[in-house]
DNA sequence: CATGAAGTGGAGCGCCTATTCCACATAGCG
DNA sequence: CGCTATGTGGAATAGGCGCTCCACTTCATG
């Protein structure tokens, strides 16, 4: 399962260089940071990572000597999958269908993880690999957005922004109804999917600005006090 | 402002019957708390509270044994109002404006108070009065959404349980979005309702049950660890 | 205005975080 | 095999929280 032919020693970000124990170890912990954030969303405790790692809390923080470093370590695949259901969504014949197979997808990814869904709604500034490939994703997702729109189906007025207001609607819905109603969500999407084709479009409001959604998502994890 | 004609001694929820400082430090730390609340959340520190009334944190806790009661105290005016934003609409000719008037006014007051958007999209079966009008309000949401279906422009297949989720969506732009992009939420409204319009209405997924909504309602303040 | 009831605030407790530090263990090279 | 850089875990620290307890203050009544 390793993908890293080479193991020479250097402290590259993946953990490469590490004894083997200690490279063990790492992989542990993001391991059970996975279900943790999974279960319990990205201001889960550190201490209940280490214990379910079975490692020392001192060797998580040496490892991961802050929250974001260990979000990035352990959700990198997971943003590599959302951005390659971008990809698949650009390969789809009909651009529509692709758009909301895509929509639909992501958030089902939400569904499923609670700290990827706030993954989403946030940016991590220090964590660079992870917001490279959400960049690399950004502008994938103006493509096809674009495409949609080029095929007549997706409303000419909807904006890149509209994508992560989904995304932070989807979660509201997804925290409050996660045990209760784990559907509820596509319920939400329908309704919006709906309001996205062009046949039913009736004049909006201006979406806010870019600069805007990007400074909403530079909020932390856990809102400041 | 105090509507409280009586001023007889009697453990009234109120908090009508206590001595007149007692009494005074009472509305003060609901006052803090309304502040409190609205910025930080349901979940903001008891200690800051107090400390934001001036008052000490064994005043706080006598008069109000648990968060719930506190809470309960602290929103008893606005769902007043969010109940009596439903009768508006109700008295409104157009049944359809009455209902999209109705959707943006109660998301506009998540948008104004973070406290009161946590208040909607959950229950307090503790705090009996504050149940007792979101009954009140909920059958009367149950006729508004059936006049304005009467009136042909409502979709015919709106539950009830779309309003909540409406809240919950909204609650979780709002969240995201309330210092960076105040506004945001009002694209989101504008979309929803754009699909909520019975031109529009395509076959949609099942909407969760009652059941499952309220038990997605009970969920605690703070989701559990 | 005196007195007892009512009300007060802060110190203290127990529990939970994150973070630092250091004596000890072990992998893996020579 | 033996030695050392590398890695480890838990104790200790510091700070936050809700909540309790009690010596003190203040109200309001006769």
């Amino acid at each position: 399962m390793t993908k890293d032919g080479d193991d020479n020693r250097a402290s590259v970000p993946g953990g490469r260089g590490l004894r083997a124990d200690a490279q063990r170890n790492r992989e542990r912990v993001v391991e059970a940071a996975r279900e943790v954030f999974a279960q319990h969303g990205l201001d889960a405790s550190m201490n209940e990572i280490a214990r379910r790692a079975g490692v020392g809390i001192a060797t998580l923080l040496r490892r991961f000597p802050t929250r974001d470093d260990l979000i990035a370590a352990t959700f990198a695949e997971k943003v590599r999958a959302y951005s390659e259901a971008i990809d698949e969504a650009l390969a789809d014949p009909d651009p529509w269908h692709g758009f909301c197979a895509f929509i639909e997808r992501v958030c089902q990814m939400q569904a499923d993880d609670r700290g990827f869904a706030d993954v989403l709604t946030m940016t991590f500034p220090t964590a660079k690999a992870l917001e490279a490939e959400r960049d690399r994703a950004a502008n994938a997702l103006t493509e096809l957005i674009e495409h949609a729109k080029t095929s007549g189906r997706l409303r000419r007025d909807f904006a890149h922004q509209d994508v992560a207001l989904i995304l932070m609607a989807n979660a509201g819905v997804v925290t409050a109804t996660r045990d209760a109603a784990p559907d509820a969500w596509r319920r939400l999407v329908g309704y919006l999917i709906q309001s996205f084709a062009a046949e039913a479009a009736q004049p909006l409001v201006d979406p806010p600005t870019r600069a805007q959604m990007y400074r909403a998502l530079i909020r932390l994890p856990q809102t400041p006090r």
